[in-house]
RNA sequence: UGCCCGAUAGUAUAAUGGUAGUACGACAGACUCUGACUCUGUUUGUCUUGGUUCGAAUCCAGGUCGGGCAACCA
């Protein structure tokens, strides 16, 4: 099938450098995020790009840190960065940091300022602001843009040294004030940050700007094709600039669409919000966006490259439908994880004919759709639970599952029929009263009826007890960001449910954190890791799809 | 009213001057010991106006609409 697929632009561009002998074929991308975050399912569209495209044609990819901003910085993201990575499936040629190379881009300054082509500015960000001009009306000099080059080279060496505060000097580009292109009017190159960094520690004082470190350490490595994100775009006529003036090794730089996805927010920024206002639990709570998130959730990482090749790489802007998300791990899902029975809101049932304290061995597969992961034994007996909404006391014509008369297939086991129920002092039904077919039983079913519906269940005196944590989507809102309101006003309530004890088939009890199971008719669950010995926590990853949920909202 | 990028069914994506296809969704049906899965069928699309051409989603020009750009963030 993908073998099938024709090529993305990125795809045909390498294809063609190839064909070419741009750089002898040597093809290096690289993935640069900045530790300052969490990873999301927008930078699993870059990394499933950068490496797939490495990987396809016999090349390499390096992780680079763009840590050029210590005060935003932090180890325990360059850790769980790695980490997100590695569990995507990819391992990186080199490991990276844009701050291994602060003595050369402060080199490349130098070069800059020799040139003519840099000066240290005195302005504050205000004026600097000020001076820039708007889209539609050119920049005007500031006074330190007529400073020698003597003078400029002093300055930034004091900079350096420390000798000026935080935000008293920065070291500007000269280039055109007038240019249309805002980037291009004499961008700062580098600022003052008396602050510790992660890997440098308190070596340094000045740092370079994004747009002096980024398309410099792609140079420096020797990147052969830079991709990332269409808000660069006005940024690479500065990259290329930086590269004739200082004549460095020529990388270039494509751009495509980010990944957004409908329901959610996908800026660090905000997913920081939700953490550090405890909105969620923490970065990787199962209703974050984030790859530890998802992967709490129970995808799996082959399901979000799948959705990554799905979506493809283009330059126009989209936002993806969770709904194919959700389509790629039940596709998944479906083949590989085996079913069992979990009552998540109980009511008792009683066979009222049925043997007091037998008990029955029944067999059960594992999976319909694999074979090979064979079967299990069920425990039968008189008293069961089931589902509250697999029980209608007064049915509709097309409701197919148990009421007074209406029968069903217990899932493994046999046909019931509804007889009575009994209720409590609020009307709410606490034991239904059925009969069963004994000849109806499954793999020996003589009784030659066939019944609509099957329901699941778990015998009362077997079942074991869980905790069900269901999710739903973590915005009211298709879109958040397009809201007048502040985003956070369109968090959904319900959306996490927690069932404390829903009853589950004892085997249940010997899972690991992250196995992977469909409830029967209720969906795909995993086991989360606050599971302890004393008590099991599944996590709802998706639900199965529901025609009948469709159906009777219609009614 | 500057510069840059983009526009194909509801969503996403293909067709690279030669039959507008695919997936997800929706709808209808078949099957079913999961109202799941699977299978079948249906529906809906080239932003607009001109031009080039035997032929345009594709090339050109104007327009419209959407997005980005004026952080000592990345």
């Amino acid at each position: 099938m993908s073998e099938e697929r024709s090529l993305n632009f990125i795809e045909q561009i390498v294809e063609e450098d190839i064909a070419n002998g741009v750089n002898n074929g040597r093809v290096l991308t690289r993935f640069p995020p900045e530790p300052n975050g969490y990873l999301h399912i927008g930078h699993a569209k870059s990394i499933v790009l950068n490496f797939g495209l490495a990987q396809k044609y016999n090349g390499k990819t390096n992780l680079r840190f763009d840590d050029t901003n210590p005060v935003t910085e932090d180890t325990e993201y360059v850790e769980s960065i790695k980490n997100d990575i590695r569990w995507l499936g990819f391992e990186w040629a080199a490991e990276l940091y844009a701050s291994d190379y602060f003595e050369q881009i402060y080199q490349f300054a130098i070069t800059l300022i020799k040139k003519g082509l840099a000066y240290v500015e005195d302005a504050t960000a205000e004026e600097i602001a000020k001076h820039k001009g708007t889209p539609t009306t050119p920049g005007t000099p500031t006074p330190s843009r007529s400073r020698s080059v003597e003078e400029n080279l002093d300055l930034f060496q004091r900079m350096r040294n420390g000798e000026f505060k935080d935000g008293e000097k920065t070291l500007r580009a000269k280039i055109d004030l007038a240019s249309p292109n805002m980037h291009m009017r004499d961008p700062i190159l580098y600022r003052i940050k008396h602050a510790h960094h992660h890997r440098t520690g308190d070596k340094w004082c000045i740092y370079p700007m994004y747009d002096f470190a980024h398309g410099q350490s792609d140079s420096i490595e020797e990147i052969t094709h830079s991709i990332c994100t269409l808000e660069f775009i006005p940024h690479r006529p500065l990259y290329d600039w930086f590269i004739k003036e200082l004549e460095i090794f020529p990388s270039r730089q494509y751009e495509f669409a980010r990944l957004n996805l409908n329901y959610t927010v996908m800026s660090k920024r905000k997913l920081k919000l939700l953490v550090e206002e405890g909105f969620v639990k923490g970065w990787d709570d199962p209703r974050m966006p984030t790859i530890s998130g998802l992967r709490r959730r129970g995808y799996t990482a082959s399901s979000i490259r799948e959705l990554c090749e799905r979506v493809g790489v283009q330059k126009r802007d989209h936002v993806i439908e969770i709904g194919l998300l959700e389509f790629c791990i039940r596709e998944e899902l479906n083949k590989t994880a085996n079913r069992v029975m979990a009552v998540l809101d109980p009511v008792k049932l009683v066979i009222t004919n049925y043997p007091d304290g037998l008990v029955e061995e029944l067999t059960a597969d594992n999976n319909p759709e694999d074979e090979s992961a064979g079967s299990r034994t069920l425990h039968f007996s008189k008293t069961l639970y089931i589902e509250r909404e697999d029980f209608m006391e007064n049915p509709t014509k097309k409701y197919f599952r148990l009421g007074p008369g209406l029968m069903v297939r217990l899932k493994n086991a046999y046909i019931i029929k509804g007889e009575s129920v009994e209720k409590d002092a609020d009307g709410n039904i606490t034991t239904i009263y059925a009969t069963y077919l004994p000849e109806s039983k499954s793999g020996g079913d003589t009784s030659g009826l066939t019944v609509k519906g099957t329901i699941h269940w778990v015998s009362a005196e077997h079942a074991a007890k869980a905790e069900v944590r269901l999710y739903d989507r973590l915005f009211t809102s298709e879109n958040p960001n397009a809201e007048e309101a502040d985003f956070r006003t369109f968090l959904n309530p319900d959306s996490l449910q927690v069932i404390p004890e829903a009853y589950v088939e004892p085997s249940l009890l010997e899972a690991k954190v992250g196995d992977r199971f469909q409830f029967l008719r209720k969906g795909y669950f995993s086991v989360d890791p606050d599971s302890t010995k004393d008590k099991i926590v599944f996590n709802r990853t998706v639900t199965l799809k529901d025609t009948w949920a469709k159906e009777s909202k219609k009614a």
